[in-house]
DNA sequence: CGGACAACCTGGCGGC
DNA sequence: TGCCGCCAGGTTGTCC
């Protein structure tokens, strides 16, 4: 579920009620929500320390404290919110970590299929590979994108997909970026030409922008943390929409499967080699 | 490097 | 309604 938009999107929302708050105690569940370190460790360093600032690296969440970061990755149902220590729990029964903050509220992490964590670390690289450059950061040009690709024969949806190649790109706007760009999916990333390079850059830009624009896509589990949903899903071309008629040509679009993954796309419009018009 | 696949889990949906 | 199989936005590890 959760990609750049989304993870952003939950970031920016948990600005206000999280900044200045400070922890008290922890509470989980499940014991791999809990990813590093220890719960007694975790439950011992945390407390007493302050938020001091939220921001995202790819599609993790840092959460900085005075001492640590705590660090939160939603992966596929994941959701992070805070509430008053009041707010009804059986609203929701997928909480598997809450930390007790000061002014009688709670950060609640959900998650659905106990795929995602939280951890709490000096720094992320504790526990995440590396990761390629932030798409949205002004240092991310065409030449850095196309430096990326060099070399690589795998078919380019792939590598929009490989954390690091490019940092945040998931399923969803790896589709609508190839569709904007009019670039079939199983292409090998090395035939790509310099135009389509240049295209298919800023078109990863650009849907991630409108999908932060639209504060991510509610398709299932995802939701802002004040509860609602997003509403990129309304404005997708191609994802989930096979059967359906392309915006761009009235082709039916296409789905099918690219590295193990639902893939959409326009049979039509989408081209499949760089000679061909 | 690359491609396929299994694993981690649970819920929702379509089909019968 | 009930049961069954399949699908799901992510990531990691293994095997060839």
């Amino acid at each position: 579920m959760p990609e750049l938009p989304e993870v952003e999107t939950v970031v920016r929302g948990l600005r206000i009620p999280l900044i200045g708050r400070t922890v008290q105690s922890i509470w989980h569940d499940w014991g791999k929500t809990l990813r590093t370190p220890s719960p007694d460790e975790f439950a011992a360093r945390i407390a007493g320390q302050t938020f001091r600032s939220i921001s995202r690296r790819a599609k993790y969440i840092l959460a900085a404290l005075d001492e640590d970061i705590l660090v939160v990755h939603l992966k596929m149902t994941g959701r992070l919110y805070v509430v008053p220590d009041d707010a009804a729990h059986e609203a929701d029964r997928w909480v598997h970590f809450r930390a007790q903050l000061d002014g009688e509220q709670q950060l609640r992490f959900s998650d659905a299929r106990k795929f995602g964590f939280v951890a709490l670390v000096r720094r992320l690289d504790e526990i995440a590979p590396t990761i390629g450059p932030e798409p949205l950061e002004d240092d991310f040009t065409a030449e850095v994108f196309a430096a990326r690709l060099r070399g690589r024969r795998t078919a380019i949806k792939a590598l929009l997909l490989d954390q690091a190649v490019l940092a945040g790109v998931g399923n969803i706007y790896a589709d609508e970026a190839l569709w904007k760009a009019g670039i079939h999916p199983l292409r090998p990333a090395d035939g790509l030409t310099p135009a389509e390079i240049v295209a298919l850059h800023a078109a990863v830009r650009e849907v991630l922008a409108w999908g932060i624009d639209y504060e991510g896509a509610s398709i299932n589990w995802y939701r802002k943390p004040d509860g609602t949903a997003g509403e990129a899903q309304d404005h997708f071309a191609v994802y989930d929409r096979g059967g359906q008629p392309c915006a761009r040509c009235g082709t039916t679009l296409v789905k099918t499967r690219v590295a193990q993954r639902g893939t959409h796309y326009c049979p039509a419009c989408q081209r499949v080699a760089s000679d061909q018009e």
